[in-house]
DNA sequence: GTGAAAGCGCTAACAT
DNA sequence: ATGTTAGCGCTTTCAC
């Protein structure tokens, strides 16, 4: 019978609009065999005559046969997708992340779905409901989430965590106490006495975490951490909050993260305030910006690509077969680069 | 009749493992309906009676129903996802870009996949074929592809192309000219008449067309420019660069982009030449970090988010209904932005 | 080693 | 206004 579709295809090549994929039934005819053989040809060739096989495969390079990936879903139950769920693309300390988890999961022959939350939490959740149709598993990414709304999703998809804990589904984490202390004390040894933590969102588990370590590190050096009013983890939170800083009477400030130590940095400046000489500062998470500026930032360095390669391979890992093998995944160190926003009291 | 897997879910309800997601014929069963009627209950309620419908609604509702995408796409022939090709989504400038595509088209009812092509125009045709497959539209960003792999991509797919012309497909792109006049027009006003410009990859698009206006630009002015050997757009190729331009004499930078710009910024501060009193310095694209520097980058600003939208507007207007309705697509415009890297000579 | 047939979950004629 | 039916393109028993 003539089908209209063929027709196009015929007789006017370049016309886009009509021309349509070549479908399995389209190869086997070609070829002379019945789809299945075809099917069988390219996920399984051990089951078929080498002969038939070269057959099929020269005919689907001649069409430019690509599997349409719906069809098959529909049929396996699988989609070939993986998703990534941040709170911010835009935000420095999450590119790198989002970069690693994407080429690693490309390796595997995933494509990565990637949403961003805006640092909303509500918008996690929809996020996530979202995404969970459409995916085998997703790496999520979602500070502010809580533990009710992560056990939500964790049931419905296959989900692993990351930069926080979790007993809900398989998490990769950061642990910042090395980094942690390494940085209280070389304050410490700087002659430091008095210091002021510059906290981020008071929801957030990471400045939970960190606030936490600041305060029990500080406390076994003998140092008096004062601890400043939450800021927005952003540039403009670390500027407008440097001035509760200064007025602290602290000789150093641990920033919640770079950006805001970047803020802290440029507010001081404009109050003629010399960094290290005045005032020492120190962020958190070395993002790639913090060896960049000047005077380059002293931070405390967060292995972000081990994390991003582990979690990739930890949802690879329970996509084929092995369902939460460990109960617990890597906890990864995190340490102190020292460069030049800090210096002797 | 008995189905194991309704057993599963009565008997052990937290097994994730094998709670299977309900079909649209489990929603027409408990509403009493065939499936069709589910079907327009949910995509075209003014179709279905009133009563019928909030039946369904509830059904749907207590079942947790979520349509299977796989199946609506099959039959459809639309996947409801778009692609984002970008050559690396870690590059400061292209990060607001992939943030405000994304939040466009999810606004849409979009999913989006994101891919990173490493700044390889191979993996950039790797990358769109292997997209074009899953979903119904492309935004492009590929600077460094050739225009026949772009015809041979745009062939099969929806395709729009950001951040370069193109007659191929439609194409949304800035116009530099204002951002390069003003920025020469500012070095000449300062004094300066020898200036170097610090090309990046010599076969990037962006690449060519920046050096073509500095170039022209400069000669309109009567400035002498000097053009230096191409350097990789990222910091370490403007450290690395910094010294060709200090021995070319010239008194002011134009830096092929703000990374550039920021590592002939860090080069030039190891070596002790003050900028702006020894050297003026400029950037292009004005990337977040380009106000966050100390001192602050002047800089032609490159409107990213209008490009972003404009082209997820464009994409999104094609995919229903008006195919290529515009020729061409809007060129948006550049200015310079006065910071504290320029100085009198 | 290969083909026929059933069906994944959904939508869209077509019928009523 | 609603039900029946026929596929969308693919994989996978089950026969041969």
């Amino acid at each position: 019978m003539f089908r209209k579709r063929f027709h196009y295809v015929a007789t006017m090549d370049s016309a886009r609009e009509v021309k349509r994929a070549a479908t399995i039934h389209a190869v086997a005819a070609l070829a002379g065999v019945s789809p299945s053989t075809v099917s069988r040809a390219l996920n399984a060739p051990e089951l078929v005559n080498a002969l038939t096989r070269q057959r099929v495969l020269d005919s689907a390079e001649q069409l430019g046969y690509q599997p349409n990936r719906a069809a098959r879903s529909l049929v396996l139950g699988r989609t070939g997708s993986l998703g990534l769920i941040v709170p911010d693309i835009a935000n420095p300390f999450f590119t790198p992340f989002v970069k690693t988890i994407q080429s690693e999961v490309r390796e595997a022959g995933y494509a990565l779905f990637v949403a961003d939350t805006d640092e909303n939490p509500a918008a996690e959740v929809v996020a996530a409901r979202a995404m969970a149709k459409q995916v085998d598993g997703i790496i999520l990414c979602a500070p502010r989430m809580s533990g009710n709304r992560l056990r939500s999703i964790a049931a419905h998809t296959l989900v692993v965590i990351a930069n926080r804990q979790s007993r809900t589904a398989p998490a990769v984490t950061m642990d910042i106490g090395p980094g942690v202390r390494q940085a209280v004390t070389h304050v410490h040894s700087l002659g430091h006495r008095k210091v002021a933590f510059m906290p981020g969102p008071r929801r957030s588990w990471s400045n939970q975490q960190r606030l936490r370590f600041f305060t029990g590190a500080c406390a076994a050096q003998g140092l008096d951490l004062i601890v400043l009013s939450p800021v927005e983890p952003v540039y403009g939170g670390g500027y407008r909050g440097a001035d509760e800083a200064v007025a602290a009477g602290v000789s150093a400030v641990f920033a919640y993260n770079d950006l805001v130590a970047l803020g802290v940095l440029a507010r001081l400046g404009d109050r003629g305030i010399k960094v290290p000489d005045d005032m020492s500062v120190l962020g958190f998470d070395d993002i790639p910006m913090a060896a960049m500026m000047n005077p380059q930032l002293t931070t405390v360095q967060m292995p972000v690509n081990a994390v991003a390669r582990a979690a990739a391979s930890l949802l690879l890992e329970r996509l084929d077969g092995g369902p939460s093998r460990r109960p617990s995944a890597p906890e990864l160190a995190t340490k102190l680069v020292i460069r030049n926003t800090t210096a002797p009291c």
